[in-house]
DNA sequence: TGTTTCGTACGAAATTTTTTCTACCTTTGA
DNA sequence: TCAAAGGTAGAAAAAATTTCGTACGAAACA
């Protein structure tokens, strides 16, 4: 009653499909399906149910003209992105984005690379 | 086979409560319940079940000494928050923190102060 | 022309997550 | 002492998500 998402965020199973089409751009089935084999073991049909799931819902298009239907993500990749870290933020730091970068900063993970190219990112905001 | 999390992560209406013991410390049930009420409905059975299920899991413990159960935290909230940062990282921006950072600073929601707290800590960072 | 291979569609089953129902215990106070 | 209020527990239902089995169509090719 309160609050109703309008936008409901893809499952955890729908992300992995999202990011292989973010990364590899349209795909086949088949295609996505070979590269989750990578990550884990998924069957064919699997794979091929949720993508037409997800298409079903919006999320992504598929081009039929063909025996083949190439997949593509509906949406925008960043806008996307944007929204999950927006919710992402908010439930986990409060929306404080600072926060979230301090603790990215205090991981030992991030690299010196890494916080280069941050710091060079903020002289470049501050023209 | 090849990916066997052991870690396994909090489901979306865990991280929920999770965030209000975060944020309010150690509670009882009816505590929690009432906090989750100001987002949404939610039966008083249900957070009890859910938090039941989480102390079974180990990812809260339980004072049982009084009648009144009081639930806290049992793993360390910034290890957890780090190890969903990382995958969120991973996941979104293939363990990018750069990227990750680029794009909630292209975020209008970030505002000055936010920008001149993550600059001060860059600052301190270099010392 | 068969037959093998590769593709999709669809239904249903399995699993996981979430919610609810009901029973029963403890404290409080009339 | 009895009823009311507020608590926990456990079984089970419901809902959401994920996985699989089977049917069947189109292309490739001997």
């Amino acid at each position: 009653m309160k609050d109703q998402n309008k936008q409901l965020d893809p499952t955890k199973s729908e992300l992995e499909i999202l990011q292989v089409l973010w990364e590899n751009g349209p795909s086949t089935v088949r295609g996505v399906n070979n590269e989750l084999l990578k990550q884990k073991d998924v069957n064919y049909t699997t794979t091929l149910k949720l993508m037409q799931i997800m298409a079903d819902k919006g999320i992504l298009a598929r081009d039929e003209s063909q025996m083949k239907h190439i997949y593509s993500v509906a949406e925008d990749e960043q806008k996307t992105k944007e929204h999950l870290l927006d919710k992402f933020v908010d439930s986990m730091y409060k929306g404080s984005a600072s926060k979230l970068v301090m603790q990215l900063l205090g991981n030992k993970k991030t690299s010196q690379q890494e916080l280069q190219e941050i710091k060079d990112l903020l002289k470049k905001l501050e023209e």
